[in-house]
DNA sequence: ATTATCTATAGATCTATAGATAATGC
DNA sequence: ATTATCTATAGATCTATAGATAATGC
């Protein structure tokens, strides 16, 4: 990475008890990711956000300064969450090839398990003010950046053909948004894919890309 | 298509000029757009539309019954766009693979001039009833459409080698979706590829998963 | 007379905070 | 005493409509 990697931002408290904030956090996030999920960002209250934490409105804003501080909460525990499960799930595979297509299995798994969430993230992260953005945004490039060194792992091992640095770059992109695309064109791929389905001819497509 | 169109909806008017209503609905599509673009639908006030428009809100709600009847407004007039430059672009190629080649680039180039507009679309459709949100979902499909059929042309030419029927309708979606994250990832994308490239690489790409 | 437009506002929120109260630890 | 939480509400909107006014065509 040459670009410096936006900071995670510290949200203001007036708690002093750290353990607590954290807990506190967790709660708000668990209840509006649920009320975002269902109702959107906007149309959700600070009210019901703080209702289904199980506390008052005013102790909510405790822990945050404002309601857009709850969006950034969540935006960020989505992507780690994504990452986690991301991580756990690629292995380190004999060859570049085959780590490819268990990662790119275990992706389009995530990606389904947590389709509510991703698509969270494309519709409502646009609400984020412009340095919590970057910060989202970047978290979206970490997870493409898993698929550009295991492309350049079968580059250089030989099992996977690519075309110089900007195509393999450009690769990871699309097998990122390849899983998104599940959450986003569900309405029509649900109706004539199953997941199992969607993974073999995915996979079988991208293997013909990088194949001599 | 065994699937039946959902029908464009009809916004319900106290207007009886059906020509003057569709003059003021032009003006109430052309401001909301740029708000909607630089602000969100849901930071978008009515008031704000109606000036931005040239009249007043009263007037506003003698051509729509609710705000959201915009939005709807809206998407259909960008979807209408999308299809009409697309349409123009589209020219009938000697071969399948000839008019794949054309369509991409043209599609791309589509993307990417209305990419404030492809962008709103993912953004904030999802904040319509559901009767409107099938029909603008399925004027997406119209679009993927356009390229399964580009497809099928060249599987029968013999100019592109395709492996079943959910094959091509999956490459179709793929394409379209390739389209569309020039739009959505332009954060990344811009600074490190030109359109031209963005355009080569991802027809090179393509080409290779539809070669024998 | 009929149609289109405007002004003024009802009615319903919603975010964020001030000040009061309860709980905790010295 | 200090920290966390709650209640009550200030202050600021925003959508949608009712009723008044202006413009148009017979």
């Amino acid at each position: 990475m040459s670009e410096s990697q936006p900071q995670r931002k510290d949200i203001p408290t007036l708690v002093k008890d750290a353990d607590l904030v954290l807990k506190r956090r967790r709660q708000i996030v668990d209840a509006a990711v649920e009320l975002f999920v269902r109702k959107g960002f906007h149309l959700t209250t600070t009210r019901e956000i703080a209702q289904a934490a199980g506390f008052s409105i005013g102790t909510l804003y405790e822990y945050i300064k404002s309601k857009e501080d709850v969006l950034y909460l969540v935006c960020d525990a989505i992507h780690s969450e994504v990452e986690v499960q991301l991580r756990r799930a690629v292995k380190e595979g004999a060859t570049g090839r085959e780590s490819l297509i268990g990662a790119v299995a275990n992706y389009f798994e995530v990606c389904d398990r947590m389709q509510d969430y991703i698509l969270l993230i494309y519709q409502e992260s646009s609400s984020l003010n412009p340095d919590s953005l970057k910060y989202v945004l970047a978290n979206e490039e970490r997870v493409t950046n898993i698929f550009e060194e295991i492309l350049q792992h079968g580059e250089k091992d030989g099992t996977l053909r690519l075309d110089g640095s900007k195509a393999v770059r450009l690769m990871a992109h699309n097998i990122t948004v390849l899983g998104h695309m599940w959450t986003f064109r569900r309405w029509f791929l649900s109706r004539h894919y199953s997941l199992e389905e969607f993974i073999k001819l995915q996979t079988s497509l991208i293997l013909s890309e990088l194949s001599a």
